[in-house]
DNA sequence: ATGAAAGCGCTAACAA
DNA sequence: TTGTTAGCGCTTTCAT
């Protein structure tokens, strides 16, 4: 059960394996009918040329980066992911993706799968795993191979390219609180998200610093998908006494915003007029609907250039770089599911 | 300026390659001073191993595939994605994701990388380019790499894994035919998709097999995106007598539903009152929002999963499998968007 | 137009 | 515990 090499094709082919090497890379200087039968041998033999010890070689190196998200399907990340691709296009490398879906088992397996298939680097959104396993970021580390962060990580010394998750929440809190709320209600992110605690930790802040007061049961562990917004919507209310209602409700993203919108429309709660919603990220999906969001606008596009442009400069610098950490300013976009109380 | 190799941080450390790749493969046989001389070695030369040449040995092989898709923010895409995720991930394989943005170009380089990176197969959601330049698909097939195609292509035998969108397409126009609906207008999806042309050819034949008379004006050349959609909707209507008003839309995707949607209501025109919407995908957004789609459910996760089963079939077969050609049918699913006239 | 031979940078036996 | 050596499967000169 040996693998097929280019040696059996040649052999096959009564032909050297340096011809059938020109035969695979399209070379213009074997003859037609030698070509043919090279290309009969490959074919019954079903070989396929190894793409590794093609490379090993190969003059025309190819770039690449690899990018790794936590969700697929959230418009947050594929926002960014068009940032990354465009800078990292104009310069020439190509961008791969791989998302974890929240398991750190897996992001450990793809960013070590990048490294392995001779990606130049990668940009990172890390699953934070309770007791944060990020053994594998240090492997990064030892062997020189450069990453960006999307979230900071404690205890590890890194390029992090973020928003600042605590300005941008007391800048939502502060407009509820202007406006007259003060039952405010957060439909917190996933326990494995930095995003999430620093978005609550800013929920949390914005109260201490006004004259309102923090109550615990105003954070609502939900997620950071649409059904759990939906679902998670669904049970709070249910049961609920009108009178306990909150006036607003602040979601960890837009798209547990959009769920929300959902469940309240289910339940026949106006919005804004019975209760104002505000989300975060700003995804294309919210901005001209029936009840455009309110929302906290992260600045995708620029957030995956950024990462991009630094990721690459740490590439193709001959030596380590200081770490760069930017943070960038998220900006409350007011639109029609917010009202003035 | 020679690229840092392994003997350089031998030669630098005072000991044999041997060793030094032993420290980075993390192998327990080495002293921790030596261990700590190779470590400062490494980081002082910048040193980073070629992937490549680390693998050629290496028993462990890797497993992935890669999934090229043509637009990274369409939840059309990145449904299919979780599905072959889904289905990938539980045979032992990872997924690299690409897009290439509808650009035939970029699709080239990103399916060559995939050969040459040594990933085992793809799925491939190919760009038609006018004159269909399908030269790389063929180089895949004579260098026996296995792959799947997310539409059909002219002129080439391959697996394929699609929706039924002729079908589709007239089970929608059947219904609205059926509800008293004969001024349709149809905003088709792009050039380079082969889905975009089947769904005009089932709108046509829907008329063709109906009492209705068909117009090419009710095609109207849009795009696959939200802001094509909504465009295309306000130029469409602008100046338009509103006797004239076609009394339902049929859409090439969700997304171009969401900005005729959103594009109608700026012009204040009811949905579904003045004028029915349908959509095609049925996308999580579309469900359960304040105007809930009428759509065409395309079976994005079933998709994804039928694919990747097929493609890791190939991949595991030693020999050539014949091609498959499965035809998934889409349903029907009314919401509140459409009425009876 | 083709063949022979020398690597590519690394890992994995095996010796020492 | 470390060094030595033989490949891995391919590409690329350089002859012929």
């Amino acid at each position: 059960m040996k693998k097929t090499t280019i040696d059996d094709v040649a052999a096959k082919a009564g032909v050297s394996k340096g011809t059938v090497s020109a035969v695979i890379n399209e070379k213009n200087t074997v003859a037609a009918m030698t070509r043919n039968a090279v290309l009969k041998a490959m074919n019954e033999l079903h070989y396929q040329p190894r793409g590794n010890a093609r490379m090993s070689k190969k003059s025309t190196a190819e770039y690449s980066i690899g990018l790794l998200i936590r969700e697929i399907e959230n418009p947050f990340y594929t926002g960014i992911a068009l940032g990354v691709m465009e800078f990292a296009n104009s310069k020439g490398y190509l961008v791969t993706i791989a998302s974890s879906e929240g398991s750190h088992d897996l992001e450990e397996k793809l960013s070590q799968h990048f490294t392995r298939k001779n990606v130049k680097g990668a940009i990172i959104a890390p699953v934070l795993d309770g007791t944060a396993e990020i053994h594998h970021l240090f492997g990064l580390k030892t062997t020189n191979f450069p990453f960006v962060l999307l979230e900071r990580i404690k205890g590890i010394q890194a390029n992090v390219v973020s928003i600042d998750n605590i300005k941008s929440m007391k800048t939502a809190m502060k407009y509820l609180f202007d406006h007259g709320h003060s039952k405010i209600v957060h439909f917190a992110g996933p326990k494995h998200a930095a995003h999430a605690f620093e978005r609550i930790d800013g929920f949390n802040r914005a109260f201490s610093e006004s004259r309102h007061v923090y109550r615990s049961d105003m954070i609502v562990m939900t997620g950071a998908h649409y059904d759990q917004g939906f679902q998670k919507c669904l049970e709070y209310f249910d049961g609920r006494n009108p009178e306990n209602y909150p006036t607003a409700i602040v979601c960890y993203n837009d798209l547990v915003a959009l769920g929300v919108m959902a469940a309240l429309a289910q339940l026949e709660i106006g919005v804004p007029d019975q209760i104002s919603v505000i989300g975060n990220d700003n995804i294309p999906f919210v901005r001209n609907g029936p009840i455009p969001l309110t929302t906290i606008e992260a600045p995708m596009h620029e957030l995956g250039v950024r990462a991009a442009e630094i990721l690459i400069r740490n590439i193709e610098s001959p030596k380590q770089l200081p770490f760069e950490n930017v943070l960038l300013e998220a900006q409350l976009i007011v639109r029609k599911s917010t009202r003035t109380l």
